[in-house]
This record gives structure tokens, C-alpha cells and sequence, in this order.
DNA sequence: TTGAAAGCGATACCAA
DNA sequence: TTGGTATCGCTTTCAA
């Protein structure tokens, strides 16, 4: 049964003052109260079971201590672990997250930040984004993730890097071809990461598959560079990898000894896949904490600052 | 670059009228406008690129039109899934979700509630809550979400029901003894499903595996059974059947020629496990849609209300 | 050290 | 149909 609010009002009758000693035993300031005064405060807040309203205080403020959120989809392990690295980042700065996810469709994308702009967060975190927002008119820092964008503060993984290290990890196991699978637009620089391995090692540029990053996707890649009877494939996205053991499994292909892989992301899924996977893991936890922090201290540099990601060795790659 | 915001007085000077008109005007209603007046203050927010101010719109009326979600673990897919879910739902209605993890650990828990009810949120969406909370003066309709609670409203799937479904597939397919890897404080009701399969089929129990919901945990609950030679395996989660999957493979065990296996929860991740798991799949978007609309309505029943399983057949039981 | 009161932005009643 | 204004709960300046 819903109750009456306490407000600071009935702390402060209750208790014998003003509204604002109320406020300065709450806040700890920006004026001194006497000791004594201070515990007729603190008994009647107690007593009462008095909570500050938030909302007041947010409008009196003009800050809500409140991130947006915005992932292509909730139900991604990556995007749900980056989520929850994000919560801890911003909770640890007593922050909360309103999280909401766009379905990687651009109008969706727009009509959430809308109704995160509306509802005044203090700032706004973009994962891997469809568009470069239109925050023109908007009071909000914004910080993207996982995507450079022209207007946008961005912080993101060492995507060619990485892909890179995986790659010559594969090529270090003595393949002579690397085949790819990579989602997104052809532009990605896990796939630069790739070619700059190959280039290094003097090795041609294996078979590439594009596809959508997830199980589904890897799954049909795998499928269409099977026949050409691959020994190393390399994928762009731990969701891929997982799809493509699936088709290797069903043709009756062994990993590593037949074909080695190695993937991209580093989810806890892959830890468990059958083998268990060789990754390139992302460093959520530095890239949240990262984005958290300049959304918080308002550093506006544009500059797209990239994260060094971790190899993880297991069986796939054939270690 | 952090611009001025813009307020409905600023729309009210432009449009020449006053400030109660633009309300009207925003909310339709609730008093006529005439439709020239009309037009030039929607010309003016347009001009202006107004945009009402939710945190003054809630403290005036009371309602954040927000909920708060808590999970044990965001980063847990089932749970993940489930919040995905859960923001669709609210979307729909025009709520938007602040989503937390509690690690499962009660003080983070009520930490974690505390700070949403300062917030002011419109109700409360507890995922498998540890205890029960102390919302006698809070002001807010709660609802935990797969686990009954004695103070509060709850929905949650078919757990015995479902299992005992799925232990009895497994016998179906000829199995006289089906083991049990569990999770949780042993008076599970997915254990009780597994009983009263078992029972209706007049087979004795088989061995128990008590652990953590974890893919750890089936992992080394699996050690634990292998000894005995187990032919099937019912695990009360996804991610414990994934844990099992692959202390089968490392022992050399076919799945299923050797030992069978179903799990509860049905997470995609299943899908693409090797081989595919049979799965008793948990109504997600039902439970989702109930419990935002039970928090909306403000439907105050603690009836505990169940939702259907949907029994998955894929390889890993032998079909 | 404490209190009175203005004001954050929006809603909606009461008058005009 | 439109406008003036009290109010939501809180913070903080200014005065006492």
C-alpha cells in the first residue's frame, strides 16, 4: 500500500528548524550545524525514514547523476558485459545508467537519444553507434564506444592491433592462409589488422567471408569457405568464431588439427566453446571506466583514444 | 560546447503567449488551444529546439515514468535476455529502465535500492532477489522476477513444470537414470520437477550435483558425476549444461551416445553449443510484459503467477 | 548557527 | 481560449 512521501518539510517540523539545517545535515554543508542540532536532524530523519527526493534535487541542481545508455542489442554478451562494466564505473562515481537498446536501427537510435536527452541525463554512451548523432543543441557530453565518429569523443579497442596479433599468432602456428570472417562494412579495422599480418608475414591475403556479427552469420560464413578447404580461419567477432565451429563440427572437421581459429571480443562464452577458444579479449572494464571518466570530468577532445587488448591462448589456435 | 538550455518560458516569450499555453500545447490538453496560437507555438519549439525537461515534468507530477531493474549479473545472459525484455516492454509503455547488478550479494542489494527509490523510480524489478526487501515505506510498487518473495508481488516461469517436462524427455528416450546438476539452495523447484518425473516413472533418484549457477559450476558438478558413468544429465541452467558439455568433451564422452543431456533456461547461447542442447526455455517476453504491466497497473496481488516453458529438442538428448 | 525565501522547469487550477 | 500563479522538493544566498 503506497504510503505519503516524507519530504524535508516534516523532517524539519518534526525536528524543530528550518528546511535548510534539514538540507545542511543531509549535504554535510555549505553551512555548519551545531552538534547538537545536527542529531535532532539525524533522529527525526531516522524516525520518519526520510529519503531525499532525487528528482528535486536533480532539477534544483540541473544534474541527474545519470547516464544514458545505448547498445545495437542488450542480449549481446558483448554489449551485456560492457553494459555491466559500465554500471560498475558509474556506480563507483554514484552514477546509474538508464540502458536501452536501438536494434542497430538508425531511426530507433535517434528517438532514444531523444528520450534520454528529454529525461536529462548527464551524459551519454554510445556503443557501437549506426550514425554520428545530431547533439548539436543537446547540454550533454557524449562518448562513443567501440566506434570513431566525426563529432564525438570515442574510446575504443586497438582494433587493427589486435587483430593483427591474433592473426600472426595463427600464421606463427604455420598456416600459409588465414581465411576471414568479418562483419560489418568491409571498412573494419579488424580486417586491416588482418592484412597487416599477412603483409608482414609475405603470406597473400586469404579468402574473406562477410557476414553479420553473430553465431548465425559465422555460421553461414564458415560454410561458404569450407569447400576450399581452409586450415586457419580468423574472425572478427566472438559470436562469428562460436557459428563457425558450429559448421565445422557438422562437417566433421577437428579444431585445431584440421582447421586452427582464433576470434575477436573475448566474451566468457568463448572460454567454454568446444575447444575452448583462442581470443583477442577486449578491455571492457579500461574502456568503461575510461568513458565514464571523461563524461564526468567533461573532457571534450575528440581525439579517438584506443585501448590495448589482451591474447588469450587456448586450444583452437592449436596450442 | 555545453549550450543554454532552453525552456518553455523561452517558448512561451517567443510564441507571445503565456507559459501555460505551451503546456497545453506539449500535452494536448488539458485545455483547448486555438489553432493558430497552436501552430506558432509549435513553430517556436521548433525554432527554439525546446525540449520539455523530464526532471521538472517528474517532480511536478510525481512519476518518473522509470523503473529500476536489479540483476544478479548483467553480464549473466539469462539475465541479460531478461533485461532486454523487460526495456522492450517499458519502451512500449514509455518508461525507460535504470538497470543495476547486485552480485548477488544482499547488502549491494539494498544498497542498490536505496539509491533507486531516491531516485524515484515507478517501480522496482527485482531479478532472483536474495532476500526479501524492506519496502514498508517505500512509496512504490516492487515485483521480483523468478523468485517467489513473501512481501512482494512475483512472476516467474513453469519452474517445476518445466523440468519435470524435461527429465521426462530424457526418460522418453530410455534413460533409467538421470542425473541432476542444481543450483541454488536445494529446495529448487526445478529439483522438485526432476523428482516428480522421475517418480511418475517409478525410477529412483539418480545422483545429485549441488553447485553454483555458473558454466564453472556445471563444469566441475559434472567431475563429480563422470565416475559413475552417467547416461543422462538434466542441469538446472544453461550455463551449468554448458559447463557439463565440456567435462564430457574432455573426458572423451559423446553427447548424446553417451551421456544425454537437457538444461533449463534456453538462452541462444544453447543453440550454438556443440552439440545443440535441449533446453526447457524460460517465457522471457511474457514474464517481461507481465511484470511491467502489473508495475504500471499497479496490481497490488502477491499472487505468484507462472508462466509456460517451452520444451526446445535438439541434439544433445538423442533426438 | 539558523531561518526566510527565491528559484530550478513544468502542470493545471482558477479567473478573466 | 488564454493568462497568472501556486506548487512539487530541494539548495543556497542573504539576513538575522
Amino acid at each position: 500500500m503506497p504510503k505519503e512521501p516524507v519530504t524535508r518539510n516534516d523532517v524539519a517540523e518534526y525536528a524543530g528548524v528550518s528546511t535548510a539545517v534539514v538540507s545542511y545535515v543531509v549535504n554535510e554543508g555549505p553551512r555548519k550545524v551545531a552538534p547538537e542540532t545536527r542529531n535532532r536532524v539525524l533522529e527525526a530523519i531516522r524516525v520518519l525514514g526520510y529519503r531525499p527526493n532525487a528528482t528535486a534535487r536533480a532539477l534544483r541542481m540541473g544534474t541527474t547523476r545519470t547516464f544514458g545508455l545505448i547498445t545495437p542489442d542488450g542480449g549481446n554478451p558483448l554489449f551485456a558485459e560492457l553494459a555491466k562494466a559500465i554500471d560498475k564505473a558509474a556506480a563507483s562515481r554514484g552514477y546509474v545508467v538508464l540502458q536501452t537498446s536501438a536494434d542497430g536501427d538508425p531511426a530507433t537510435e535517434r528517438a532514444k537519444i531523444a528520450e534520454l536527452l528529454a529525461r536529462q541525463v548527464s551524459g551519454l554512451l554510445l556503443v557501437a553507434p549506426t550514425e554520428d548523432p545530431d547533439l548539436t543543441d543537446a547540454e550533454v557530453p557524449a562518448i562513443a564506444l567501440n566506434r570513431v565518429l566525426p563529432t564525438i569523443s570515442s574510446v575504443r579497442p586497438a582494433y587493427r592491433e589486435g587483430a593483427r596479433q591474433g592473426v600472426e599468432h595463427l600464421i606463427g602456428h604455420g598456416h600459409r592462409t588465414i581465411d576471414l570472417v568479418v562483419g560489418g562494412d568491409g571498412h573494419s579495422e579488424r580486417e586491416l589488422g588482418w592484412r597487416d599480418a599477412l603483409e608482414a608475414a609475405g603470406l597473400p591475403e586469404g579468402p574473406i567471408a562477410r557476414t553479420t556479427f553473430s553465431r548465425e552469420g559465422g555460421y553461414l560464413a564458415a560454410q561458404s569457405l569450407l569447400p576450399a578447404r581452409p586450415t586457419a580461419i580468423f574472425a572478427s567477432s566472438d559470436l562469428q568464431a562460436i557459428g563457425v565451429l558450429r559448421a565445422l563440427h557438422e562437417s566433421g572437421l577437428r579444431v585445431p588439427e584440421d582447421v586452427a581459429i582464433a576470434a575477436f571480443d573475448g566474451t566468457p562464452e568463448t572460454e567454454y566453446a568446444w575447444p575452448p577458444l583462442t581470443v583477442i579479449r577486449q578491455p571492457l572494464e579500461a574502456l568503461a571506466r575510461e568513458a565514464v571518466r571523461r563524461l564526468i570530468e567533461g573532457e571534450e577532445s575528440v581525439e579517438a583514444l584506443t585501448f590495448p587488448t589482451d591474447l588469450i591462448l587456448r586450444r583452437s589456435c592449436g596450442c
